[in-house]
Formats: C-alpha cells, sequence, structure tokens
DNA sequence: GCATGATCATGC
DNA sequence: GCATGATCATGC
C-alpha cells in the first residue's frame, strides 16, 4: 500500500485547525475532483471533505482515517428547523459483517476498533438544495461516553446473539438503542451473498450505524449546549440493558391507585399530563421523559394510554403535525413519518381504570412492525398526497347545533383504515400549515394543522397481547 | 361507541 | 408564540 501523502497530521489540534479552514465553505468550492458533477448524490460529500478539506486520497482502508490518530472521519447532515436541531438520519460506520460478529466479541470487533474516536464533520442539509450548495458546519470530535460504551456493548451483544440463534435473517433497526445494524444498498431484495450462503438464510447488507436519536442527542450537545438529564449511571448499565432498567424502576408502582401513586410521588398540578408526570417521577426525572437522554439517544418514547371500565381506550394516538409542503415533495420512502415510525420505539405505560380510579397496570416496549407501516401507512400516505396535490381538500360543511361551521375534508380518515389515519393537530383552527396547492373549494392557502394518529382499537390490540 | 373535527395545557 | 402530548365535543 502506498504512503499517503496528505495523512500527516501529527496531533489532534493539527486535524481540527485544518477542519476549521473549510468551515463555512459549501461543497462546491471543497470538491477538488469535481466528484458534485453530473451524479452529486450526498455519497460524495465524505469524499469531498477527505480530499477537498484533508486532502487525502479517499480509500476503503482498514485503518481509521487518521490510523496514528486513531481516528475516523464521518459527515452527515442536520436538520435546522422548527425550533430543534437534529440529525437527518442514522451515521453508517462500516459494514455488518454477520459471519465476524458472530464470534468476535465487542472489544476485538471492527467497528469498534476502527469507529472509537471520530470526527463528525456536519453540514445543514435543505430540502431541494443541491449538494454542492449545502455548507460546512462544524466538526468535532466525538468520543462515546461510558454509559454509551456499555449501552453501544449491549447492543453490538444483542446482535450477535441473533446471529447465533439462527434469526440473522430477522435483524431490525428496533433491536438495538443506540448502534444499530441498518440495511444498506438502495433497492430491494439487495442479498448478501457470502453471509447468505454462510448462513443458509437470505440476508440483507447492513451497516453497523449510529442511531438517528443518538446523532441528534450528540448534535444538539455539540450546537446548542443544551444540558441532558441523565437518569442511569454507567455503572447499572454495565449488568443491565435500557430497557431492564427502566422495568425495574417501575416495578415498585405496578398495581398502585392513582392515590397512591400521589402519596408516593407527589401531586401534580392537575392536568392533561399528570400521568407523564408520575412516570417521570417513577424513572426518576425532573423534566419531561422524552427529552431524558437515554430516552432520546435511544429514541424510545413515552406514550400514556389510558384504559377504561369499558375495556376500551377513548383516545387515539397523535404525533406531530406534518408540514403539507413536505409530504406533497416526499415519497413514501423518504418521508418524516416513515422515518420517525422506523427509528422510534414506544414506551407504553398503561393506567387503567378500575372503579372509578386509574391504577398503574403495566408498561411495554413495542415498535410498528415493519408490514403495516409499508402497507398502510404507504396507503395512507399517498392517499394524503394525491389529496394535496389535488387541492380537492374541502368537501363540504357542516352547522353544528350551536350553530357554529365547521369544515369536512377529503384527508384519509379513520374509517379507511385499520392502522393509521390523518386528523387535525394543532391548537385550533386557525393554527394552519401552508398547502402545496390552493383548496378548490374555499381558496384556502393554509389549512388546520393536521398529523398520523394511530388508531386506539390498534393500540388495544397492541397492550392487549403478550 | 366510534368517527371526525376541534381544542387544551404545558413547557420551552 | 408555538410545538406537542393529550383530551374534548358533536353527530351518527
Amino acid at each position: 500500500m502506498s504512503v499517503n501523502p496528505g495523512r500527516l497530521y501529527n496531533s489532534v489540534d493539527e486535524l481540527m485547525k485544518q477542519f476549521d479552514t473549510a468551515v463555512g465553505k459549501r461543497f462546491k468550492e471543497l470538491d477538488v475532483n469535481h466528484r458534485l458533477v453530473g451524479n452529486g448524490n450526498k455519497g460524495v460529500l465524505g469524499q469531498i471533505v477527505e480530499e477537498g478539506v484533508f486532502h487525502y486520497p479517499i480509500n476503503s482502508d482498514h485503518n481509521a482515517d487518521f490510523p496514528n490518530l486513531g481516528i475516523e472521519l464521518k459527515t452527515t447532515g442536520i436538520w435546522n428547523r422548527k425550533r430543534d436541531i437534529s440529525a437527518k438520519e442514522r451515521l453508517p460506520l462500516c459494514a455488518f459483517d454477520y459471519i465476524a460478529t458472530e464470534n468476535t466479541p465487542f472489544e476485538d470487533s471492527y467497528v469498534w476498533s476502527k469507529c472509537k474516536s471520530l470526527l463528525i464533520a456536519i453540514y445543514e442539509y435543505l430540502d431541494g438544495m443541491p449538494y454542492g450548495e449545502m455548507m460546512l458546519l462544524k466538526g468535532f470530535l466525538h468520543a462515546f461516553t461510558k454509559s454509551d460504551i456499555e449501552v453501544i456493548r449491549n447492543d453490538y451483544e444483542i446482535l450477535q446473539n441473533k446471529i447465533k440463534a439462527g434469526k440473522a435473517d430477522e435483524i431490525s433497526e428496533t433491536d438495538t438503542n443506540y448502534l444499530s445494524a441498518c440495511t444498506s444498498g438502495a433497492g430491494h431484495g439487495k442479498k448478501d451473498v457470502t453471509a447468505s450462503r454462510h448462513f443458509g438464510i437470505d440476508l440483507k447488507p447492513r451497516k453497523f450505524a449510529l442511531k438517528g436519536g443518538y446523532m441528534t442527542q450528540i448534535i444538539r450537545k455539540i450546537l446548542t449546549k443544551q444540558e441532558v438529564e441523565s437518569i442511569i449511571e454507567a455503572a447499572e448499565l454495565k449488568e443491565n440493558s435500557i430497557e431492564d432498567i427502566i422495568t425495574s424502576r417501575f416495578k415498585p408502582y405496578f398495581g398502585k391507585k392513582e392515590s397512591e401513586l400521589i402519596d408516593l410521588l407527589g401531586k401534580p398540578t392537575d392536568s392533561k399530563n399528570r400521568f407523564e408526570r408520575y412516570v417521570a417521577a417513577m424513572l426518576g426525572a425532573k423534566g419531561k421523559v422524552n427529552s431524558v437522554e437515554e430516552f432520546a439517544k435511544a429514541n424510545i418514547q413515552l406514550k400514556t394510554i389510558r384504559l377504561e371500565e369499558n375495556g376500551t381506550i377513548e383516545q387515539n394516538m397523535s404525533f406531530p403535525a406534518f408540514s403539507f409542503i413536505d409530504v406533497a415533495n416526499q415519497e413514501w420512502e423518504d418521508s418524516e413519518f416513515r422515518e420517525m415510525m422506523t427509528n422510534q420505539k414506544f414506551l407504553f405505560a398503561i393506567f387503567e381504570n378500575i372503579n372509578g380510579e386509574y391504577v398503574f397496570k403495566k408498561i411495554k416496549f413495542w415498535s410498528i412492525p415493519d408490514s403495516i407501516l409499508d402497507n398502510d401507512g404507504q396507503k395512507v400516505f399517498n392517499e394524503l398526497k394525491d389529496v394535496l396535490l389535488s387541492g380537492n381538500i374541502v368537501r363540504g360543511f357542516q352547522t353544528q347545533k350551536d350553530g357554529k361551521v365547521i369544515r369536512l375534508n377529503n384527508f384519509p380518515k379513520s374509517a379507511s383504515n385499520p392502522y393509521i389515519h390523518i386528523r387535525p393537530h394543532g391548537q385550533d383552527g386557525g393554527d394552519t400549515n401552508p398547502l402545496p396547492v390552493p383548496d378548490k373549494l374555499t381558496g384556502l392557502t393554509e389549512y388546520t394543522k393536521q398529523c398520523f394518529w394511530l388508531k386506539k382499537s390498534y393500540i388495544l390490540s397492541v397492550i392487549k397481547g403478550n
């Protein structure tokens, strides 16, 4: 192998100084080998940083990119929208080798030896902007904390055990918390030929990746310096998984009535979020449960569910309002809702109304099955997109007995799908998002914010199941 | 009791 | 002021 003349960075300082010369530049300014010409896909951005910032030839070397420093370079995009900064996507690290992973301990694994120290270059991603126009924002050295390493080791072992159990074909990104084995290679039906032959089952090509939630947290920490509450110590993680630890925190409270919970945990200001506050207190969190470091990094989202005396759930489950324009411009495969649902693990905390008082019944970790997401989710998404692009949004009006007139719309309804539907989700009717095409009937250019909802009957069947 | 449209309450 | 988790209200 030839010597790489450009890779002579003798210290981290020198490396970071070199990176800083590129901060604020657009990729087209750094594209010394004209990689953006013709294709201009995001895959070339990492290569442009290697060549145009650090001046070394791209390679698929087994060593880290800066071997003498033990640092691997990664380039990744961020969203900066609404009030939040977030990672655009998971960060692929290296190939997921089914055969090697089966028998290699985490400490000796390729992914750990190559990626234990990362230089992460971030750029701001903007919808519709060519990659050449996007700008390098910042580079930072990322070292995993002790807790991170325990979680990642556990994740690695979950994947390893699945391979050992002959279930390599059942690996899914929601199996793990920070480190995942995401599918790689465009298109469906791709196979990892070597591994498929070795194990005698069809296996998708995969990569080790840091999950989106984890990336979002480390990027937010760097860019916003905000403090995040942590509820789990590294020492605890040595012996137990995040799920086990969370589950054990709830144990003393199962079966307790709300009045007993108030005695034990204190009385929240009576409000719509009081069940969330009980859960936070059980976990030892002061702030919102979903903002806790371990929840955010692992993309675990708490949802409180009330089971009524008649055995039903009264409420469907809401998600953040979407942008009509984004939906109109996106394909299902890259839609935000799909991205969110494939990466999200839910923690259901179930409170059951028994004789008029809610009792903390049980918890359940859950992710939506890929089949439902990609069949029903896709169907609903496409129907929604069609309605938005057609401009046939309002289908009529209804005068209620109090004289108020409400609008009836053509969005995919609860009655039309057993799992997923579209309904309003804003502060009130005047809380709107812009439409891609004005409504034909009313001429409205904005419409009451909407979101995807999971149907309560489906949630009920999920929590009734084992 | 559900479907559908609308809105509340908190926290940042 | 606004995003978001959660809930309400009407009509069938």
